[in-house]
RNA sequence: CGCGGGGUGGAGCAGUUCGGUAGCUCGUCGGGCUCAUAACCCGAAGGUCGCAGGUUCGAAUCCUGCCCCCGCAACCA
């Protein structure tokens, strides 16, 4: 009988640079998922890959000087030696720029464009000329335009639509009919509420305004909006053909057992995905599983905070299977993780070192010394042993049911609390007092058995997640993996099986400051000019300051002493005060992000300094005549500026 | 009223769908053990389940209102 197929798919990345942490954490789990699926016996077909395509993948290459082409081939590259370095068992990896997959595209679109279901339009709003720019007039400030303030004009762009709304009722009914296509189910209700009640708009689905896509063969001067190219990667990954002649591999995999993505593009492949599907006249994936975020102790990751975390640099320290557990066990299934460097030492030294390195070493150790490292059943069984076997026998399943809900912390939950169970094991039976007494060498023996016995059933179970730490363990115990079908019968390793002499020490325990030491050093070698990106102070761009100006540039600075006669918040803005200042007799308008530090309340009566020859800026459609400087600590906290000694208004700084 | 997520012992989380003794891991304190990676085992302290109302015999869980935090967006002259 031959095996039944399962085609699990991540999202493509998107090639605009390298992937963090968290981009890792789905391709880890997808390849857990995978590799669990395939231990079960199932033809597995794993797919990954990098979307190429894009606006923003064009103006990085620009600015890297280098052709969109080098480009993606470069972060492609990249990020496919950080899969391999996760160990991840992809069978597939494609990427958006391959000839085979441009192609299709191109076919599916002239299909759905010959069938009616893509129809030309035009595309209305106000149109920003100076800053070629759409905008719709929710997004317009005080009807101009939000980036420059200018004034815009009704406009129309030329485009291709996809007609959403003919759909939308079958996919609603696929919802009913299927209760399990979205997990977690929570996500589910946010897409009919928000976007299926209230009627589907149709897709724009394609581009005039870059060309760096797959141009539409009928119609070059548009190129392929990015996720109808991107979807459809899933399928052309497979070879199908829009014309039917699909390669055996569409024929045998397709549709996907489930893809993984991120919650943030739940939407595109629970509703644009699946119609896109419908009107392909191909069946819909069975399930779509949205994953909740890694967060950086709370915070987003940026560059400027200096707080990105990249899997390369985690693995130098703590190693592969180390970060796999990290980001497996600590994501939660609906809300999100958090990520820092004192959770990952915590996690690794409790579970992975202690509870089951730990556990490795004392057994090899005992059996070694007792034994001369052979393991036997001596059927000395007492009944204690029940409760440990019994756990044994039933974790297997308890642990299958947890991934197939996609909850492998829980999945891995259950292994770990087998293996406490064992440590608790060694105490119970104290294997050191037995070894005493001749007479009970018999029990001491199979104590010993039991406890590699579990180690093994648990170590084979854990092997998806951890594919390397399982191989030497089964180096260890010069064994090898049973087999799925037989993990749920206990007392299957051979009598006679001996401990090698490999190393027993699994995963090092590490002290936090340690790893701190580990990756700052990580960092000066990588990254010698760090200071200057590791100051937030430099605001959003990593701003170089000129070594030395003279007087004469210095001088053309304007400076004054301005007094804050009114201010107030500015409405929409977290972060804007708009103040009023009288510097001599002139009265001006000033815009600063500074609300957070400071009250409208207590600005008024201030003398600040200003720089009074800025060029004026609208912001949040205000016009800012100037700038008020601050000083900006390393978390970004800001101190205005005052003179020492009260100086009038007006007053010159040199 | 821009969109979304969340507030559960010191930390990180589960439990909320289908109300019924508040659970796990880490940390802390006390004890035990020595095979082992300062490890392991046992015990204890520690919670008004964000706030206020409501429904109910009974609410972390259902309803109403409010507060706070975070992400996206906007924005830092």
């Amino acid at each position: 009988m031959s095996k039944k197929p399962y085609y699990i798919t991540t999202a493509i990345t998107y090639t605009s640079g390298k992937p963090h942490i968290g981009n890792t954490y789905e391709i880890v789990l997808t390849d857990a998922i995978a590799r669990f699926k395939r231990m079960q016996g199932f033809d597995v077909r794993f797919q990954t890959g990098t979307d190429e395509h894009g606006q923003k993948i064009e103006e990085k290459a620009a600015a890297a000087g280098v052709s969109p082409q080098q480009f993606v081939d470069g972060v492609a590259e990249q990020i496919k030696e950080i899969w391999d370095l996760m160990n991840i068992s992809y069978d597939k990896f494609i990427r958006t720029t391959d000839g085979y997959h441009e192609k299709q595209v191109q076919k599916i679109f002239r299909k759905l464009y010959e069938q009616g279901d893509i129809y030309k339009s035009t595309y209305e709003g106000m149109y920003c000329t100076p800053c070629e720019s759409f905008w719709t007039p929710s997004q317009l400030v005080d009807g101009k335009c939000p980036d420059c303030g200018r004034e815009v004009k009704p406009a129309k762009e030329e485009a291709y639509f996809f007609r959403m709304s003919k759909y939308a009722n079958r996919l609603l009914q696929y919802y009913d009919e299927h209760p399990e296509f979205i997990a977690p189910v929570s996500r589910k209700n946010e897409m009919v509420n928000n976007f299926l009640k209230p009627g589907l708009q149709d897709l724009c689905v394609s581009r005039t305004s870059f060309k760096w896509g797959i141009p539409v063969d009928f119609d070059p001067k548009h190129v392929v909006y990015v996720w109808l190219d991107a979807l459809t990667n899933y399928i052309t990954g497979l070879g199908y053909d829009a014309d039917g002649s699909h390669d055996e591999l569409f024929k045998t995999y397709w549709p996907a057992d489930v893809h993984v993505i991120g919650k943030d593009i739940i939407r595109f492949h629970t509703i644009y995905w699946p119609i896109f599907l419908m009107a392909l006249g191909l069946p819909l994936p069975k399930r779509v599983f949205g994953h909740p975020w890694l967060l950086m102790g709370g915070d987003k990751m940026s560059k400027s905070r200096g707080n990105v975390i990249y899997a390369d640099e985690l693995v130098k320290i703590f190693g592969v299977d180390a970060v796999r557990y990290f980001v497996l066990n600590d994501m939660p299934f609906e809300g999100d993780g958090n990520i820092t460097w004192e959770l990952i030492c915590d996690r690794v030294n409790a579970d992975l070192a202690n509870t089951y390195g730990n556990l490795v070493s004392r057994t090899a150790a005992m059996a070694r010394k007792y034994f001369g490292g052979v393991l036997a059943d001596k059927g000395a069984a007492e009944p204690v042993d029940a409760e440990v076997k019994a756990m044994a026998e039933t974790l297997r399943d308890r642990v299958a049911a947890k991934t197939d809900e996609f909850r492998i912390a829980d999945a891995l939950g259950e292994i770990f609390s087998f293996l406490r169970r064992l440590n608790k094991y060694i105490d119970e039976t104290a294997p050191w007092i037995l070894a005493r007494e001749e007479s009970k060498k018999d029990r001491l023996s199979t104590v010993l058995y039991n406890l590699a016995e579990g180690i093994l059933i648990a170590t084979e179970l854990l092997s998806p997640f951890l594919p390397e730490t399982a191989e030497k363990v089964f180096a260890l115990f010069n064994t090898v993996p049973r087999g799925y079908e037989k993990l749920n019968a206990f007392g299957l390793l051979a009598n006679g099986t001996a401990v090698s002499d490999a190393e027993t020490h699994l995963f090092e325990r590490r002290a936090y400051k340690d790893v701190e030491a580990a990756y700052a050093a990580l960092h000066a070698e990588t990254e010698p000019k760090q200071p200057a990106a590791q100051k937030p102070a430099a605001g959003k761009q990593e701003t170089e300051y000129p070594a030395e100006i003279s007087i004469d540039d210095f001088a053309k600075v304007k400076m004054q002493v301005a007094e804050v006669i009114a201010c107030e918040k500015v409405e929409k803005s977290d972060k804007l005060l708009k103040s009023t200042v009288k510097i001599g007799n002139e009265t001006r308008t000033v815009v600063s992000g500074i609300a957070k530090f400071y009250t409208p309340e207590e600005m008024v009566g201030k003398k600040v300094v200003m720089i009074t020859n800025l060029k004026p800026a609208k912001l949040r459609g205000i016009l800012s005549e100037g700038m008020l400087l601050c000083a900006e600590d390393e978390e970004g906290n800001l101190a205005l500026l005052t003179p020492e000694k009260a100086m009038p208004s007006g007053s010159g700084i040199y």
